[in-house]
DNA sequence: ATCGAATGGTATATTTTTGGTCCATAATGT
DNA sequence: ACATTATGGACCAAAAATATACCATTCGAT
């Protein structure tokens, strides 16, 4: 057979070519792409073209361009990421988490399925007999609160609260942690997921948004230490 | 049994041996197909032959044509269904920015310094004189609506609209924003904005909160075309 | 502080490439 | 024999690429 495999042309061909060299590595955060007529000259196309393709690098936000000055990275792969992980404190991230999780809540109730309710009380399931192991509680708690954010039909909201759920795990406060999560405080979540769990069978709106909202505030409490 | 076991024949040979270069990957999605003439030399057929292949390719929604321009993959594999800007509708859009919107305003009433308002103001005073201007005033007010993040203190939560932001300004319903934001509905956001600035300034969190909510209920009719 | 080189931004006219269309002819399959 | 399909060519119109020229900004050398 011939050789189906082709260079890309055209100014999606440039495109393509330094967006692989950004994301490989090649050019690293904030370094500098050679000028436009540099690259001119390297990619043998005009200028024009080569401006098009660093438009479209622009607008796909891998690239900004300064005028007078030059063309800079500002891709950074997955260590933005890691850096907001990194720097956000667990009152923060509870404070994002109020922020969204009772309206996924309501978005829950409008729209998850019968299966959905079923898939989401066997994750609940996993939580019981935790009491003595925070760890395993921790994690049980992760994935209930994350298959509720799957079951309110938004992919965006979906994929938002994945991000918080990572930075959520990758925050370690263990130390914090172990405290915190005495029996009982387990106990006592577990019973707020239950209760929660009636109440979006129950399709009751406000009902559910008052216990996920109670429910986080208890988490603010217990991570000050106000007991 | 003359079962077809070649079928690299005519039309719906070349038909089949492009589709399964597009399934199998090699032409990847937006990707560039060779030019008619081109693929017309490689499969030694007539252009007119490429051309009734091309047809039933675009017809099976795995190819679009560009007139002048060129003929582009619409496929894509499961792999790349990741792309979260490409699958989120502008109703989910809205959705959860009424989740995370509300709660930044409340957020910034409480944290944002005197300077902070400032700077919003200063953002806000961008969008005058936009009524004329469907993009300009896109672009203004999703300036704002960053600033708010950015003054919320919350660097999550500042990281996540931006994501959302993103996304927003990714998505292009352009078609539809032409025919939303007329004048009339660019100074009634305008004045939306105005009221909302004034109701931080007040430190007037349940107002505010308010105007952001029926704010964003508004940019929901409108997508809807509820007027 | 000034100047000059290098950079990105803009404008325009021209050429090349690309898909769209039509037609007369040859090949193919039934 | 007939109908369908493929071929090869010519031309059209849209889009992209090219080739220049010039402007505005930045930044370093003097």
């Amino acid at each position: 057979m011939e050789q189906p495999l082709q260079v890309s042309t055209g100014s999606a061909g440039v495109f393509n070519r330094i967006r692989e060299s950004i994301i490989s590595g090649q050019y690293g955060y904030n370094e500098r792409l050679p000028s436009e007529r540099d690259l001119a000259d390297r990619f043998k196309a005009a200028r024009g073209t080569i401006r098009t393709a660093l438009e479209q690098l622009e607008q796909a936000n891998l690239v900004r361009r300064k005028f007078g000055s030059g063309t800079f990275v500002t891709y950074r792969g997955d260590a933005e990421r890691e850096d907001i992980a990194e720097e956000t404190s667990p009152l923060e991230l509870i404070e994002t988490r109020m922020a969204i999780e009772p309206h996924i809540v309501r978005l829950v109730i409008l729209n998850a399925s019968n299966r959905d309710l079923n898939r989401l009380e066997e994750v609940l399931k996993l939580a019981e007999g935790t009491e003595n192991d925070p760890n395993a509680f921790s994690m049980a708690d992760e994935a209930f609160h994350m298959t509720l954010a799957s079951c309110c039909q938004n992919p965006l909201l979906k994929w938002i609260y994945r991000l918080i759920n990572d930075i959520r795990s990758h925050n370690q406060w263990s130390a914090r942690k172990d405290h915190v999560l005495t029996p009982d405080r387990i106990r006592f979540y577990n019973e707020d997921h239950w209760r929660l769990m009636v109440a979006i069978r129950r399709r009751d709106q406000n009902h559910a948004a008052d216990i996920i909202i109670s429910h986080l505030k208890q988490a603010h409490r217990d991570l000050l230490g106000q007991d």
